[in-house]
RNA sequence: GCCGCGUUGGUCAAGGGGUUAAGACGCCUCCCUUUCACGGAGGAAUCACGGGUUCGAAUCCCGUACGUGGUACCA
């Protein structure tokens, strides 16, 4: 039995996103429930596209996200070169095109840009609004089909510009089976001649997939559903050149849907959520689109929700570790519908790591958070304590700052609208005295301070609920946080001290 | 237009001939808590439509509708 080898194939040239980053899980998780490899190949094919950082780029995101390849392409595997550029200059493509021209299997095409566009209007009509290059028109067009040998091999002496393209046959029915979808069948002659080798010698994509899967020997390959109508140009292609029973198998993946239809770029600027996994910067127009990490995600959350987006376990867990993923995950789980992404379900899967993570495990970010701010963290151990504290108030982790940052720093700006209603001259004395009595605790705990407050208030004959929401503003400076004397008890006395007197100046 | 793929509450979904059609997110009510959360108890809300097959269909078959993708020298 061969080894399992699973790969991920991204183009380098569009960051990733959910979608993306779903199909690089997928693919992962699978090769490692298998106990195989993960392979990630760049299909850097269309060099004018392709831009500097690029690479590097899906490369961050698949760490950030604990995904990360068997084999790095930038350091090469067994089976190297990984990239598809590195492939082109061994002259690999043009090799495997030559042979299927010589199997009768493709054949050059030396039509100028200007007359495809011709072609495709000249063709145009209300029955078919976008006529292909196929097997009813391919006579009509200027390649070695139509023309005779003598005229070929003159064109091709003369160096004329060409492609090479699959010659579609007539009336087969090819077929193969999805891992997820079950057998898919199409009828060779709606397939157009597709460009399987470009002008530039690059080859496109339906070339290079096939002959990188082979001589990578990759056994299972996890793609996106857009590819099912060229799949059997795949299959058709793996047929002539290496036999079917190499062909790797194939598992179709359904679309990630935004709010209305099709998940794309500009759903996010448009209904507040991320969809790249990290920041992004489309490098034409220079635009920065907020990633999942700079939003605040955990990876584990991250990776969690996108796993259930097309998959389940089949039972009611929803919270898995990345371990538990692999261990569970079945491709005949895979949904083969499209899934619509909810941004407030994304937001409870972060909400409900944060919970379940340590704190110690969440320090480090936070941290970098509180440093951003212009706050150095020095005390680690009262970090943690705070952390420990209002972790399940918070569901980003950026809001960790406005839920903890009162242990830290003096609130700046108090909400007295919430107290001012209801403020008057007996809680105003009852403050001022309760600070100067603070001066004299000994034991600065929880108990005692409360016991200590309720004991004054009564001898004031104020209720001590009514109390605690002013106490709460003066020393949080809104209506949020943990309870308000572990509060009190964390910042120490002087602090508290400091902050009911100033917030008395404000009130009086 | 043609071809492919899909369709269980608003969303993610379990269920694959007989179920009161799970569960989760979100929403609403209540409890806990004189803050905000967490937690707990409830509630509203679903098998796209039409035909078959069958004693019986969300489940099987066929149509239709809708959605989505492809129809590029983009991937």
């Amino acid at each position: 039995m061969s080894k399992v080898r699973v790969r991920f194939a991204p183009s380098p040239t569009g960051g990733l996103h959910l979608g993306g980053v779903r199909t690089v899980l997928y693919n992962y998780l699978f090769a490692k429930n298998k106990g195989g490899q993960f392979i990630v190949r760049i299909e850097d094919t269309d060099q004018t596209r392709f831009v500097e950082g690029a690479e590097q780029y899906i490369f961050d995101c698949l760490k950030w996200c604990g995904i990360e390849p068997d084999e790095s392409p930038i350091h090469g595997g067994d089976f190297g070169p990984y990239r598809q550029s590195e492939r082109k200059a061994q002259g690999l493509y043009q090799q495997y095109a030559d042979q299927l021209i010589q199997q009768g299997n493709a054949y050059y095409a030396f039509d100028t840009p200007e007359e495809l566009e011709k072609m495709r209007n000249d063709f145009k009509s209300a029955e078919n609004p976008s006529p292909q290059y196929d097997l009813h028109i391919r006579m009509k067009m200027k390649n070695s089909l139509s023309l005779s040998q003598e005229e070929t091999e003159a064109l091709l002496a003369a160096g004329t510009k060409h492609v090479i393209r699959i010659k579609m046959p007539e009336n087969e029915t090819v077929s193969f089976t999805d891992m997820i979808r079950g057998e898919i069948k199409n009828e060779t002659s709606l397939v157009d001649d597709k460009v399987l080798l470009k002008a530039d010698g690059m080859p496109t994509y339906h070339l290079a997939v096939v002959i990188d899967d082979y001589l990578m020997q990759i056994t299972h390959a996890f793609r996106g559903e857009e590819w099912l109508p060229s799949a059997p140009v795949h299959v058709l292609l793996w047929n002539y050149l290496f036999g079917l029973d190499k062909m790797p198998e194939w598992a179709h993946l359904p679309l990630i849907l935004g709010p209305s239809g099709k998940l794309s770029k500009r759903d996010g600027a448009k209904y507040g959520f991320p969809v790249f996994a990290m920041n992004w910067t489309d490098p034409k127009t220079n635009e920065l689109t907020e990633g999942f990490k700079e939003k605040g995600f955990l990876p584990e959350a991250f990776i969690n929700l996108l796993a259930l987006l097309g998959w389940n376990a089949g039972t009611e867990q929803e919270l898995f570790s990345k371990e538990e993923l692999i261990a569970l995950f079945n491709i005949d789980r895979v949904h083969s519908g499209g899934a619509k992404f909810d941004y407030e379900k994304a937001k409870w899967f972060n909400q409900e790591w944060i919970k379940k993570l340590p704190a110690e495990n969440l320090v480090p970010k936070i941290k970098a958070l509180y440093n951003a701010k212009g706050i150095t963290v020095s005390d680690s151990n009262y970090f943690e304590k705070v952390i420990e504290l209002v972790k399940e108030r918070c569901t980003l982790i950026p809001d960790f700052y406005e839920q903890s940052n009162f242990f830290f720093n003096t609130p700046e700006n108090l909400d007295l609208d919430a107290v001012k209603p209801k403020w008057n001259g007996d809680k105003q004395s009852f403050f001022s005295e309760w600070a100067l009595a603070l001066q004299d605790i000994s034991n600065w705990d929880i108990t005692t301070l409360e016991e200590n407050f309720k004991a004054a208030a009564t001898a004031k004959n104020i209720k001590p609920g009514e109390l605690q929401l002013p106490l709460r503003i003066m020393l949080v400076g809104g209506k949020f946080g943990p309870p308000v004397f572990v509060i009190a008890a964390m910042i120490g006395k002087e602090e508290t001290i400091k902050r009911i007197i100033n917030a008395l100046s404000q009130l009086a």
